[in-house]
Formats: structure tokens, C-alpha cells, sequence
DNA sequence: GCACGCCGTATTACATTATAAAACAAACAG
DNA sequence: CTGTTTGTTTTATAATGTAATACGGCGTGC
């Protein structure tokens, strides 16, 4: 939807510099100038006015620029109140089951990391927040997917560039879909080493008032210690726990 | 230094609009033209454009906006290193000491929590990653300014506003002074109910290159198990850890 | 040791671009 | 059913951002 409106080009290209800072930590600015096509000086302009808002400081030598605090703080702002919501859960799972468990949020045909605990253990699966996986290979994902309608889950799938990460990967439209189709009658999806030899999921998602879900809880452990029985018992925890977050964001489940 | 040079305004606007979300989790265009003082068109625009980018997103009903994923996505990518290489340190610390451990960097006049891992008591001290403090009243700010030059130290003193937080709050320049020459001796700092009481910390800073610090190491306990002796402890181990951390940076130790 | 080249930064003239008034559509309350 | 408020589109105007040019400093390599 949303015909192609108009954007401010100064403010697209500000963006567009915050996040030239994903492939390096520290540039210059003749360096951002060349990486967005810009003319130095416009470029210098951009920067100056991002640096005065904090969201780019000088490096030591303050001869180059990185990303600023500021960043940091405004993004520590998004979904506060869902992430604080959701935290008191993730402790209870790492509690009972002393594995790494996550919070994610869907973004187009992607998740994104939003939270973490990590597992006690030396051997643990460890996550970083911020980072992004496709949405078909993971657990999380798949637990999203699943709660949408038939006419977007095709979309999606039709979107979808699969890619082979491991033997265990899905790469069918297909079989996906009858994946999702187990996830609708168990609650919770699971990931056995379809994205990383090894690594093993079990998720379950969050559905808002509309009965969609923007969010899933995920516990992930070295597939050794996710056996059978373990991720049946993990499935059955994270849909107790994800049903009261529903419920708490206004989702009634009707059974 | 920097002289005020020109801004963008589309940009400067912009930013203007991502802090409006300090305050409300969610707001209408209206809203936020009325809250940056802008007409509700102009506001449109700005709002359209960081919403294409991600930085900001509808809500359910989609007739609000609310703070985008990808703005927390580059949140993560600040200071990414630096978090890294002091993850296993905070891990030793909470491992250790079983309190929660954190990692702030100076934002002129406070300190901003950049990470942290929290104590495994259930009587713990919680802070939030992105939240902003005094750099007085902290002991992870007065470790920071320790490593400062003397000019540098009274032309923050000249600007700080002291509030009394507490009865042990540090209020007069003169008594902060002195803590800073102790920090300087014992090589961290302690916060003994400063800022709340109960909570009493322990910090160390971390050097770069130029002997200047812009990132400290805390222990934060209720003041109850953060006896003298268990301060002591911890400060010594904090000294150790930061110090190798300082050298990581290029510090080299002088003494 | 000198000169060249590259860097970040400042200045300026120009026209592209953002701006805000007004008008529209849709949702909602009284 | 009407009046108000919302988000959105359109359009004229001029203010704003743009990039060429120029400057000064730093470091490199001849």
C-alpha cells in the first residue's frame, strides 16, 4: 500500500549515512561522501548535523566519525514497553531450562533479535541483538508466519529467496507449509538445525488483539540437549507463557 | 571547539521527531506537529520519510506511529566492539560477585548504561540499558572523570547542576574533588547510597590510547552485601579487568 | 626537506527542494 | 446527521539544501 510518496531527500540520505556504519565502525568523510554518492561537502553537511544530534560522534583521533550514543539511547526506546513485558518470561524459561532464549520481532521477511538471556552454560547458543535471520528458517519466524492469513502467507512465500543453509534448511514452498500447518495444531514451531548445524529451536509467537503476531519467544540450545522430549516440554512452557502475553496485548484466544 | 556551524533542517526535524517518542510510546501526526512545532504536512512528510526507512512504524490499528525496528537495529551497532570485547569481563564480574555488572560510556555530563548482565538474587539492582544518569553521583561517572586533566574536571564541575539525590548525594565541588583524588589513588570509585539509597556500586574506568577514559565497569549491589570488604574485593578485581581492557585500547600503563 | 595530494572544513551562488496553506477524505462524537 | 478531528494530497512559493570552489592542515613519498 502506501503509493511511493514523497521523502525528504536530506533526510533519507542522513539515513542512509547512519547506516553506511554496518559494513565499517569508523569513516571519514570523503569516505560516506563516495559510499551514498554524495558530494563531500554534502555529505560533510549531513554528518555535521547528525554529530551535533549525537547520533554520530568522533573517534579519538577525531579524525573519522562512528555511530554516537544517542543511537544507542533512541533505540533502546523501541518496544520498551513490550521488551519489559516480555522479560520476567524469558527469565522464568532460562531458569527452567537453562538455555539461551530470545525475543524477536518480525520485520517484513525477516526477525530481528530484540532481546536475550543468556544460557549458564559453557556451550551455549549465543545470539546477538539487532541481528537479522531470513523468517523461514528459524523457529521464531516460522511461529510468526504461521498466524497469518493464507493470502499473506503466499505472498511471503513468493517473496521468499530460500536459501540453502544446511541440509535441514526448508527450501520448498511446500514443505513450509506443511510445517506451518504443525505449528497451528502443536502452538510452538521448532528449527532443528535448519539454519546452523547444531542449533536447535523451539518458539512459540505473541498474537495481538487482531489474533496476528508481531513477536515470538525462542529457546535455542546445541542440538545434543534439545532432544525429543526436552523441546516437547520447551514447546508446552513457551505456549503457556506466549498464550498470557497474547492475552496481555488484548488476544483472546477462541478455541 | 566547532563553531555552531549550519544544520539541516529537514534532518535536525527529524531527529526532533524520533525523541518525541521519550515521552509517548505511540503518537498521531498531529501530535507530533504540534510537539516539534511544526505544520502537520510538513510533520507528514518527515514522519512518512523515517517511517519508509523503518526508523519509525504504524501501530496496530495503524493510526499511530510508534518507534521502528530498524532504529533499535542500529542502536545495536553502536560501540558493537567495545561491547564485545567487554562481555566476558562482565560475565567473570556477575559470575564472580553474583551482582549486576554494567557498562556505561560518558555522554558529556552523565553516563549512558550500554550493557549489562543482571545479578542472580532475586534482590537485585535493575538498571536499563540506555538509561542516562548524573555523572556525579555515579560511581562509574566518577571513575570517568578521574582520568580527566584538571581544566577539564572544573569546567565540568562549573556545569554540572547538583541535585541532592540522597542524603550522601555529593553536592559541593570541593568534597567531589577529594573523591577524585582517592579514585585516582585506589584506581576505582565507590557510589555508597549516593544516588539511591540501597544501592551502592563499585566502578572502574576504561582507558583509551590517550590515558582518557570514556567508558566504565560497575558492580551494583544492594548496599546491604556491599560491605567494605566486599567492595575492596571487587574494586581490586575491577581495577584488573578494566586495566587489561585499557590495554586492549592502546593504554598504556605509566606508573 | 620540500612538494604534492588527500583530508576535513568554510564559503557562496544557484535552483532544487522542502515547506505550509488549503483542500480533501475518512473516522468519530455529540 | 452535523461538526470536529484525524491522516493525506496537492500546489505555489521561497527558503533551504546542494555542490563547485577554495582553504588550510596533515602526512607521504619523492
Amino acid at each position: 500500500m502506501a503509493k511511493e510518496g514523497k521523502t525528504i531527500q536530506s533526510v533519507d540520505r542522513a539515513i542512509e549515512i547512519l547506516r553506511c556504519f554496518e559494513k565499517n565502525e569508523e569513516l571519514g568523510v570523503t569516505e560516506i561522501g563516495k559510499m551514498v554518492d554524495l558530494h563531500k561537502s554534502t555529505a560533510f553537511n549531513l554528518i555535521s548535523t547528525l554529530e551535533k544530534a549525537g547520533l554520530l560522534d568522533r573517534t579519538e583521533n577525531s579524525s573519522k566519525y562512528k555511530l554516537g550514543i544517542e543511537l544507542f539511547r533512541l533505540g533502546t526506546l523501541v518496544n520498551s514497553n513490550l521488551r519489559q513485558m516480555c522479560r520476567p518470561y524469558l527469565e522464568k524459561l532460562v531458569g527452567e531450562y537453562s538455555e539461551t532464549v530470545n525475543l524477536v520481532a518480525r520485520n517484513e521477511n525477516t526477525v530481528i533479535y530484540l532481546d536475550k538471556i543468556e544460557s549458564p552454560h559453557s556451550m551455549r547458543i549465543s545470539t546477538s541483538e539487532g541481528s537479522r535471520l531470513p523468517i523461514y528458517t528459524t523457529a521464531v519466524g516460522k511461529s510468526i508466519i504461521a498466524t497469518l492469513s493464507e493470502t499473506e502467507i503466499s505472498r511471503i512465500i513468493s517473496e521468499i529467496e530460500f536459501h540453502k543453509f544446511t541440509e535441514n534448511t526448508v527450501t520448498e514452498a511446500d514443505r513450509l507449509l506443511v510445517q506451518i500447518k504443525e505449528i497451528r495444531e502443536k502452538g510452538f514451531a521448532e528449527d532443528i538445525q535448519e539454519y546452523e548445524i547444531g542449533l536447535t529451536c523451539v518458539a512459540a509467537s505473541i498474537r495481538n488483539h487482531t489474533g496476528l503476531a508481531n513477536y515470538a519467544i525462542s529457546v535455542s540450545g546445541p542440538h545434543s540437549r534439545m532432544t525429543e522430549e526436552v523441546r516437547e516440554q520447551i514447546g508446552k512452557t513457551l505456549v503457556e507463557y506466549t498464550s498470557e502475553l497474547s492475552r496481555k496485548l488484548g488476544f483472546y484466544q477462541s478455541l
